[in-house]
DNA sequence: AATCGAGTTCCATATATCGGAATCTATAAA
DNA sequence: TTTATAGATTCCGATATATGGAACTCGATT
């Protein structure tokens, strides 16, 4: 049942999980769970997952055992309190973050819009930091969020800098939604947009993900650590023209590229 | 190897993850990288594990396989960018919290001080939401961290509205440490202020996690749902004094039942 | 009573994990 | 260059663990 190989660095890029193995199983539980709106029911997991009735129910049982799901008296099963705690200490010791954390703040500074620092990972682009202009709306939520590559500013500046190969392999995957009437929707519209990025240095998001949100981004590497990742500025359309952005433009990159020298320094040149 | 039984609800909230089972071994390996400061390598993570070679390392590749650890090219592992993806999920669908959030708002308006919302997990308050005064310091990390019952204001008003067996049993387990020279160091004058914090329905931390950081706290309980949980105000010493919590402590407890009703209200009465 | 739906438990079987030992890979010392 | 050393990785037979179909329980409904 088990592909009996190793996964290469692609794949593990590419599809996030494999699902196999105890582990992967049990996971693939928990993301299903992830997925859902409210909190499923026995029977509404076992629909959604092609695991037979005993076996889901010791799956359950054993997340529900290690605090990754909680079930309430109602018996429906939610995301455990676990994850939150894992994911504090994911944050808080992030050494990429961390390293970048004063180029964010600093590049705020310039701009006075707010500023995200996202990583690729799989198909999509995870949120790991952002310095907010005030606290207008409840944005915590951004942090851990995973949106779309192919839409995002942070997202196609990251994918500007794959190797062609990976790139190829990933865009292929891609199952384009139109968002917003500014979204691509094919492989050919991205990737023509992705030469200009690459000649450029930068990438916009032109109201691309949600309506009246513009950015300008640019691409992080840190080749030598596996990452691959984006520094944004990011403001509302009506108060922030394209013309602006583009002024912004130069700033963005330089905080990139300050990003990753001071990676090299203080995380060491790698392997 | 494994006990044969199934865990009873005390086991859960005691023992936070029994480290049986192939789930619960994977887990237990993901804890020892998220306890560590820095990366570690694999015979760091060798020594502090009780796996023989092949074992750990096979459960590090699967956890790496499934995007719950990253491995850079130093061969350092650190907590993976999925655990940030399933905490976003968490907390953003976290119906408690969710039913919790207008009345936490409602608070901070009343006390322009910082609000809190803790759960009881284990031996432990993780912080499942906060409203800040203003972003003076950045405190991100704050949700999802993780702190000791016995010397948190919101701990400490959960813990007064434990069942008495559950309560000695969750006592029992602490090992008290010094955090500021007010922390509590033994169970008998835990105890002790616990009946008075039973009397009065609120709870103090007099800097006893923190020096220089005091707060109030009531308890918020959704017994069909399983939850034990608190609310409190918090605020630097040399703003707030001891009298101006006794004078929040009323909208506090007042905060902290609205949430219980509505809890009621909106998540329905349970089984 | 009897039927139904949902959740839970059981147990022989299949298989993924286990773990000691061999192998590979870099780096350092002779 | 050769040898030595430490760390990471792979191998494979034995074994513990997960599997999953069927039986069971518990309430609600007819």
């Amino acid at each position: 049942m088990v592909e009996n190989r190793i996964a290469t660095e692609t794949d593990l890029k590419a599809s996030q999980s494999a699902g196999t193995g105890t582990l992967g199983k049990s996971i693939a539980v928990l993301e299903l769970v992830a997925t859902s709106e409210t909190p499923l029911r026995f029977t509404e997991i076992l629909a959604l997952s092609d695991q037979p009735r005993g076996t889901l129910h010791r799956q359950l049982s054993h997340l529900v055992e290690e605090g990754l799901l909680s079930m309430g008296g109602d018996l429906r099963y939610a995301l455990g309190m676990r994850l939150l705690k894992l994911a504090s200490n994911t944050w808080a010791k992030n050494q990429f973050r961390t390293v970048a954390e004063p180029h964010l703040k600093n590049l705020h500074e310039q701009t006075g819009e707010t500023v995200h620092l996202g990583i690729l990972h799989g198909q999509e682009i995870i949120y790991l930091d952002k310095v907010e202009s005030r606290q207008a709306v409840r944005m915590n939520s951004q942090i851990g969020n995973a949106s779309p590559v192919y839409c995002t500013g942070v997202g196609k500046a990251a994918l500007s800098v794959l190797p062609e190969a990976r790139l190829i392999d990933l865009v292929d995957r891609f199952s384009f939604q139109a968002y917003t009437p500014n979204t691509h929707l094919s492989a050919g519209s991205l990737l023509t947009e992705l030469a200009v990025v690459r000649r450029v240095g930068h990438a916009f998001d032109r109201e691309e993900h949600e309506s009246g949100i513009r950015c300008v981004a640019a691409p992080v590497q840190a080749p030598r650590h596996g990452i691959v990742a984006g520094v944004s500025v990011t403001g509302p359309a009506y108060r922030v023209s394209m013309e602006q952005l583009e002024g912004w433009a130069v700033a963005v990159r330089k905080a990139a590229h300050e990003i990753e020298q001071d990676v090299e320094v203080r995380l060491g040149p790698g392997p």
